[in-house]
DNA sequence: CGCCAGGCCGTGT
DNA sequence: ACACGGCATGGC
């Protein structure tokens, strides 16, 4: 299915952003909220030159929380972004290269004790900013996974990850990464147009895969 | 107007 | 352990 994808689509060299902590900053504020509203939190802070740690820091909380409204959820955005910056300093010397050299196996579990750090954006944060190999599972790859069923509905988190990881496991550790990056990349593409809440299979590329082990052929309401 | 968006968390069972 | 509702705002 990966390589259908790159195939449609082609490479995609993934997550629009100049630097490592507005990686981070994208990660949190598109948490159930469109990347469209999410660039324009971005702006306001790059407007107040506050899109870098030192600026989240000087920040205070309420001003901090206008500039990210656009992307919902401002009150909880706003201090996670706080606590994360906290975090860095304590931690890391507020250095994001320092938390990289870290193991990442550590960094997961860190990142995960911070408030408003689930998994996925914790392997987000993991694959994008740090550049660790990190199966980043979202809704998309859920919906993906379970319509094609590939996997049960109540699929958890870690057993979707787990499948994701198994389609790269031929690929090299040095490639890994990059092979992360455009796999995640790939089905947010397919996904925004195909995987909503309601499937749109018509001209999907994934449309008609069935892998030979599925659980059931085909189920009413859902389309493999 | 109603549904949806690249989740996460507190609460109740 | 797991289901469920709340969180905020903007686009379509």
């Amino acid at each position: 299915m990966y390589e259908r994808l790159l195939s449609e689509y082609g490479p995609q060299q993934w997550w629009p952003a100049e630097t490592a902590f507005e990686v981070v900053v994208g990660a949190y504020l598109t948490q159930n909220t469109s990347w469209r509203a999410v660039e324009r939190s971005m702006a306001n802070l790059a407007a107040h030159q506050s899109l870098s740690v030192e600026g989240i820091r000087s920040l205070g909380e309420e001003e901090l929380r206008q500039l990210i409204r656009p992307s919902g959820y401002m009150v909880r955005k706003a201090a996670a972004l706080k606590a994360f910056v906290a975090f860095l300093d304590r931690d890391h010397g507020g250095s994001l290269e320092a938390l990289a050299a870290a193991p990442a196996a550590d960094s997961r579990a860190k990142l995960l004790a911070l408030p408003g750090v689930g998994p996925e954006t914790a392997d987000a944060i993991l694959l994008y900013a740090l550049g660790k190999p990190a199966m980043v599972v979202d809704e998309y790859l859920r919906r993906i996974v379970t319509r094609h069923r590939l996997l049960p509905e109540k699929a958890k988190y870690a057993e979707i990850q787990a499948l994701g990881t198994e389609a790269l496991r031929d690929s090299a550790p040095e490639t890994l990464v990059r092979h992360c990056n455009e796999f995640h990349a790939l089905v947010v593409m397919v996904g925004k147009t195909h995987c909503g809440p309601k499937p749109k299979c018509e001209g999907c590329p994934l449309a008609g895969y069935l892998p030979k082990d599925a659980l059931v052929p085909s189920l009413p309401g859902t389309l493999p």
